[in-house]
Order: structure tokens, then sequence, then C-alpha cells
DNA sequence: CTGAAAGCGCTTACAG
DNA sequence: CTGAAAGCGCTTACAG
């Protein structure tokens, strides 16, 4: 289709408010719901409207008043279920005030993110929800600060400072997976770590180290494990062999949690009774593992919704302070982890 | 922010070309790289972008050109892997195109689907990549059509014809799962179904159906499942207490076949070795089962990637014929299956 | 409450 | 290869 013949049958504005017998302004009044138009004249317009099948053009509206109810969304992995939640919560929350995602996949690599961003600003979206890559630079935030683009970090973030954003307190998930399998008499519990380091990352990391210290424990267990599978068959074997002798694990996510659990399971030793592990984030995998996941919940979904509040929030107010809105976690407690065995 | 402000920071292109000494054309010819341009005029202008500061508005670019270089993206349930996957597909291949993805979540309701597609087109999408809720209306292609809004249908289709699709020989891998159970001797074989009835739901169905009869085996044993944990603890009994007595079911999801397998567990059943079950989709939760599942790959990322290309080629040439990629699917044998317990 | 005019930032013919 | 003019479809002041 050439754009000629496409543009023929456009019906504009125009043609609505010569149908209707009215001006242009009037009916655009009558489509922005103005209270200035006479009952009569909106019903006129609006059957108009109806009789030419017309369609209200955004890209033109927000071109002349330079808005085009458009949000960027920039996720780091789009397929981990943990990152489409958070899309989910976005989404919704933005569909709600009338606005539109574009979406966006960095695939954890600053040069994509950059280029993202650059497509985005010449989209012309209102501002981006961004969950920065590993990696980023903390000039990004600046730069697009420069750029008078408004951003909202979710989940992770680049800088302490100098931006808005929307994650979970992640040291509290660990106090709670501490606590809970101190409260179980676990004394030398493990930390199963991997993946991109970022700000989630280091957090998740340091609540782990502070929480044991604070209960008198050494932190210094700890197993990198891949994010996915396949997974390592000798994972268990590891922990089983640590001279530390531990009788839980903590993981960073539950699909490392789940996949340790198999690798103890195939090692031959019990989840819960011999080995207790915990698992992050409450994903569904956590519910259908056997045995159950125990795990702290971070709710990525309201997240989303938090970060799609802050950001509607940043353009009604562009001086606003920069706000942080942390979430509380959850420790969900189901069959993975039981009181510490015995040891002689 | 008000839009004075914005606007009057705003470098445009006539910016640049006054920067550069030459004409708003020509500055206009070096951005969308026209070999009509010398060189030393291309440097000048580049040159100028660069100390303006200049950010190309595709907004105003695309109301001329009647283009926008966006593509609506309808599913049906974000939150799902599956169609995060298909989805994480479908960004991939556009944005290698220079396109890209306005997401939408229908959450599965009709009425949501509507008004998401009249949004999109408000917004000037260049074409939709829907993925039918189940219960839309057949009538909704030909509007589509009467808009000269370019549909292409993913995954799922709600009628035969008149409407590019890219989907999955859903049959085929039924046929595939009851001849692998065959081949280990499965000859009562149940099928586990459930969730929302749409054109995917008919043709995995019928699949078994046409697969079990081709091999003289009865296909009336099936057990309705719920799409999502929690699950139904009685689920295996019911199986195991069928008056056909199955050996093995194929389920819908690897989700329903994760589920029923640690429903079997959970009744001191061993999967595999006594009852073996066969997952679809292969979606990661397959290999992190335990036991690991069999399950038939259906590549929704590839189908999405198709999606996309189908797409692009329909708006290349809006009046060739209507298409169907139809991917095949491949059996992924693990632990869950296993030879047919010998019976008395 | 309604109308005529200008302009958002670009591309598209049309001349030269 | 470059320039001057018109126009994409809307909203925004400004009059009345």
């Amino acid at each position: 289709m050439t754009s000629e013949q496409r543009r023929a049958r456009r019906v504009t504005l125009l043609d609505v408010a010569r149908e209707a017998e009215v001006s242009r302004a009037t009916a655009s009044l009558v489509i922005r719901k103005s209270p200035l138009v006479a009952d009569e004249t909106r019903r006129r317009v609006e059957a108009a409207m109806d009789r030419l099948g017309y369609v209200y053009n955004m890209g033109a509206a927000g071109m002349r008043a330079a808005r085009s109810n458009t949000v960027g969304v920039i996720v780091p992995n789009l397929a981990n279920p943990f990152f489409a939640e958070m899309l989910a919560g976005i989404e919704q929350a933005l569909e709600g005030a009338g606005m539109v995602v574009v979406l966006a996949n960095s695939r954890e690599a600053p040069a994509n993110q950059e280029t993202i961003l650059r497509r985005m600003r010449e989209r012309g979206v209102d501002g981006v929800i961004l969950c920065p890559v590993a990696g980023t630079r903390p000039a990004l935030l600046g730069k697009a600060a420069g750029w008078k683009l408004p951003v909202v970090q979710a989940l992770r973030h680049v800088s302490e400072s100098e931006c808005d954003y929307a994650g979970v307190d992640y040291a509290g998930g660990m106090r709670q997976a501490v606590e809970h399998l101190r409260a179980l008499g676990h004394r030398s519990i493990a930390f199963g770590t991997g993946g991109p380091v970022h700000s989630a990352y280091r957090e998740r990391l340091a609540g782990f180290c502070a929480a044991m210290e604070a209960r008198g424990l050494d932190p210094g267990v700890t197993i990198e494990l891949p994010v996915a599978p396949p997974f390592p068959p000798e994972a268990a074997r590891r922990l089983i062999d640590h001279p530390a002798r531990p009788t839980a694990a903590i993981c960073f996510s539950d699909v490392m949690a789940a996949c340790l659990a198999n690798s103890f399971a195939d090692a031959g030793v019990a989840v819960g009774a011999g080995f207790s592990i915990v698992g992050f984030d409450d994903l569904a995998v956590a519910e259908m593992a056997r045995p159950r996941l125990t795990s702290v919940a971070t709710f990525p979904g309201e997240v989303g919704e938090a970060a799609a509040r802050l950001l509607l929030s940043r353009l009604e107010s562009p001086e606003r302070g920069d706000r942080r809105l942390i979430s509380l976690t959850r420790l969900v407690a189901r069959d993975s982890t039981a009181a510490a065995p015995a040891r002689d």
C-alpha cells in the first residue's frame, strides 16, 4: 500500500467538523471531552464521527501537545519470568492511565541499552522505566537528565541518588531467610550466588552477610551456581564435602534453588530433612518443585506497578525530589526447609 | 514541565540545516542516508547535528510519511513464560528491522482485546501481531481488514483463512507424543486438558484423538486439570482409579505435566517407571522438574520470530496472499516416560 | 460556547 | 546535488 492510498482514505477531524457543521476546534474539544461544548453539539459531532468511521490520530495530537502517552520499558531478559511479571505489572498500571508500553529487551548488554535509549528518545517516549543491565555506567542517568528524559529505575539501580527507583528490600529478604533457618537450628548456612553483578546481586549478598554476622554466624560459605539449567550434577557434592559442613543454603533465585535441590536429590540427600534450601523471588517454580521450595517472595509485579506510578507522578511534577519505593519481602515457608539434622 | 519549556529546548532539523548552512531538505536527506548528498555536505550536516545535540523526531517523520515503524503485540497472558518467550522472539526480529513493539496484555478477555485494538489504531501502529483470546469473534479479523490494519495471528488463530498466521503443528506434536508412548508399550493413554478453549486447545485435542485412533487406541480417557498451581492433590488418584487403567498421560502444557507428576509422586507412584507423563511446549520447567519431563518442544520464540517476519513481509507487499507458517515440534525424551509396566 | 489562524517537526514533490 | 513551498492531522492561544 503506498502512503497516498492510505492517506486518501483517512478521515480527519476536519471531515468530522464539516459533517457535523462545526469548526475543527469544536470537534477537537468534543474528542477531548471538554465541558465547554454544548450537549447538542457534542452529540452531533459524535454522530458524525460514527458515520465517517473517524479514528483519532494520537501521533498528530502528540506532536502538537509535545506528549506521546508512551512509556519505554527496558528489561534485561524478557524470557525470564521474573521480568515478565514486572512487565505485566507495569503494563497494567500504565494501561489504566491511558499510556502505552514500548518494549525493549537489552539482553544484559550495555551497548544494546544505549541504542535502545536513543531510539526511545527518537520516538518521543514521555519517560522510561529502566531495569539497568549489569555494568551500566552511572553517567547514563545524568545524560538522561540532561535530555530531560524522565527515568525510573526498577528492581535494580545504578546509583544511590539522582533518580527515582522502585525496588525491593533484598537485604530484608535475606534477613528473613537467615532468621528462618537459624530458628530451625541451622548454624552453617551456605550462599548460592551466580549471574551478572548488579545492585540486586550486591544487595542480596551484602544482606546475607550482614544477617549472618548479626547472629554471630560465618557468612563465608558460598557456592557459585549457573543461573539456569542445565545444572552441574556435582553442585550438591561441593556443599556436602565442604569443610564448614553447611546444613542449609540460601540461593539467589528460585531457579537456582530448585536446581540445587534436584542436585541434592540426585545425590541421595533428602531436601528438607537432610539439607534445607531457601529460594528467592517466589516464582511459580517454587510451588511446583518437589519438595515445594521455601522462598522469599519479592512480588515483581507489584514492583512494576510501583515503578509505573513513580513515572506517572514524575510526569505530573517534573521538579519533585527523587523518590525510592522499596517494597518488603515475605518469607513463604514450604517443604524444602526443616530442622537442622543432629550432627555428631 | 509545560510543553513550552520542553519545546523551547528542542533542536529541529531546521536548526541543523542553518548551522550546517544547507536547506532543510538536504539535512533530511542526510538523516535518511540518501546517496544524493555530497560527502562534504553530509559531513558538515552530521557535525552540526552533533554540535547541536539533535534528536530525530520519528513521530513527526511518521506523520508525514504515514508510517510509525511501530508494531502492536497483543498477548493473552504476559506472565506466562510461553508468551514471554514468543514476545522475546518478536521483539528481537522487529528490532533488527528498526521497528518497535507496543505491548498490550489482553488477559484472555475479548473486551480488553477490542479496546486494545482501537487504541493501537489511534496510535497508528503499522500492524499488529495478535495472539487472539479464546472467544474472539471471527468478524474481528474482517473489521481489521476493513481498517486496512495488517494483522498476523500467532500461536492461535481465529479463522482458517483471511489472515496471516504463524503457528505450531500441534497435531504433529501430539502424534509424536502418542507414538513415543506407544513405542514404549503404552496402550491406555490419558489426555490432560484444561484452560481456555482456543484453536491451540482444539488442535492439540483433535491431534491427540486422531493419533490415538490411527493406532487403534481409545482417545476417550481425559482428565480436566487446572492450568496453574495449586494443583488438586487427588489428580493422580483419578487416573489410578480410572476403569481404563491408563499407564501414561499426555498433558496440554509442561506446567500441567509437572503438577500431575508431583501428584503421582505424592500418591507414592514413581513417575517414569510407574506412570509415564509427557508435557507440551518444553519450557524451562521441563528440564527442572524431577523426574525431568519428556516434552514436545514448540519453540515459541521461533514462532514469534516467524510472526514478525510475516508482518514485515505484509508491510512490504500489502496485496500478497495470506500465508501460514506452521513450525514443527520436536519430542524431547527425558525421564518422565518409560516402558509401560507389565500388567496382570 | 464557537471560529480562523498559526504551528508542532518532519517529508514530499517540484524546480533548478 | 540543493532549495522553497506545501502539507501530514492535530492543538493552542486568541477573538468573538
